[in-house]
DNA sequence: TCCGTCATATAACATATGTGAGTGCGAGGC
DNA sequence: GCCTCGCACTCACATATGTTATATGACGGA
């Protein structure tokens, strides 16, 4: 009931049995709320739970001394935000919560009994994980190889896509409570050019962003613009 | 003996059992050999086996229709250069090798069998895909914030480090056998770039870069230039 | 021995993106 | 009803990085 979010993901990916989705469901000790601009994780912790996002938005981030800041990673509803955790230990980045998130607590133990009696979903938890790396590796060439134009369509198009596979588009408009600075430190872009490259998206006619209500205007020129492909995502059902 | 290389990795995170050692030695169905500038896995591929690199350098990259190139990861000796395909099936990117490679073959069988019978090594080997992701993470925030020195000097840092625990590193030196219009492709710059950062970098006396011989000759402000810190590699021995 | 190839190195010039400063608007607090 | 405050938006200007072209030397093949 509660992780709804995180078992219709799983099983876009592959089947589960009714076993493993009472697993899934008895692994949550706790459901807590996250104030908006709060840590939900904090960099150089060491959590002894993993946090299933339910509901909001939220982002991972690094800092840098000046204050520069990165986000390697925006996370919707269904997302485990720190899985990695589990194995990682130490957290070498801080998790924010952008709006208020709703989030279900998964003590480590339980991921550890998971590994040892679950072999198929333990399969399909690192897959969730390689799925991270898998967008990690797709940002990385839009950084490298994208204008700062293309980049942000193609930023667009995946958090479309994303939060569709967790049913949260309303047709061709999703909510997407980003400001163009935490958008800045998520394209590596400042602030001032985010702006701009929205204009350009904008009088392009390929989106429409008022408030939080993102709508995708023309969605195959975008995929163009930001030379989208979305099998990074890994949406296809198959046995894992 | 074929893969120490990842058990000397993987005994720097934790203990591993003899049995286990025994296990992952014989997971290895055979050893082949790439020749340099030799695909080791294509783009778009459905492996039924996973390689790891007993030997040389690989690259794992993406290639946009009009040429461009980005290379997301640098593998060394005792890399898996792709795990993930044991899950993600589909390989969303190739992997190129740089040197001459010998590797090692693990059918995905043996690695379904692995995570249906030892649960600790099956940690083990997930946590060698989270630190993949780590590393993916530390390069998204270095393309995003880093001016190209700092780039190419964090970059540097990582591969001396990553080449010495796995006993490659021969006092301050390395080999790192990367053209500058490969280290563009990593780093997101144009070669003309790289070898004007490079230049940089010999000038304020922090390397020397001659043939493949890469010397760091200012460990200490070569890691302040690019404000590294090497917790994201994960080098400490826990239990997991 | 000569020739093509590939990598490094430079130069002159073009441009995408950053910087610093400032405006205006709307929401929320008191 | 006024006052912040955050956020979107603009402008003028600075600069980091890209582009195109060329020179040079090392190397391997014919």
């Amino acid at each position: 009931m509660f992780i709804n979010p995180l078992v219709l993901k799983l099983e876009q990916r592959d089947r589960l049995s009714d076993d493993e989705k009472r697993v899934l469901e008895g692994a949550i000790s706790r459901v807590r709320v996250v104030e908006a601009d709060e840590d939900i994780v904090h960099e150089g912790d060491h959590p002894s739970e993993s946090n299933l996002l339910l509901d909001g938005f939220a982002a991972r981030y690094k800092i840098f001394s000046n204050g520069r800041r990165q986000i390697t990673a925006i996370h919707v509803a269904g997302d485990f935000v720190d899985l990695h955790s589990f194995l990682l230990r130490a957290m070498d980045h801080g998790v924010l919560a952008l709006t208020p998130c709703r989030i279900a607590v998964v003590p480590h133990t339980m991921l550890e009994r998971i590994t040892a009696e679950h072999p198929h979903l333990t399969r399909l938890l690192w897959l969730n994980t390689l799925i991270d790396g898998a967008i990690h590796r797709e940002w990385l060439t839009a950084m490298g190889r994208l204008s700062a134009t293309a980049h942000m369509a193609h930023f667009i198009c995946e958090l479309f896509l994303r939060l569709d596979t967790v049913g949260r588009a309303d047709g061709d408009t999703i909510q997407l409570p980003l400001t163009q600075a935490e958008l800045g430190d998520t394209l590596g872009l400042s602030t001032v050019h985010v702006n701009r490259v929205l204009q350009e998206l904008r009088k392009e006619g390929l989106i429409r962003w008022q408030g939080d209500a993102l709508t995708i205007l023309d969605w195959e020129r975008l995929k163009t613009v930001g030379e989208f492909t979305p099998t990074y995502l890994n949406l296809q059902h198959e046995h894992r």
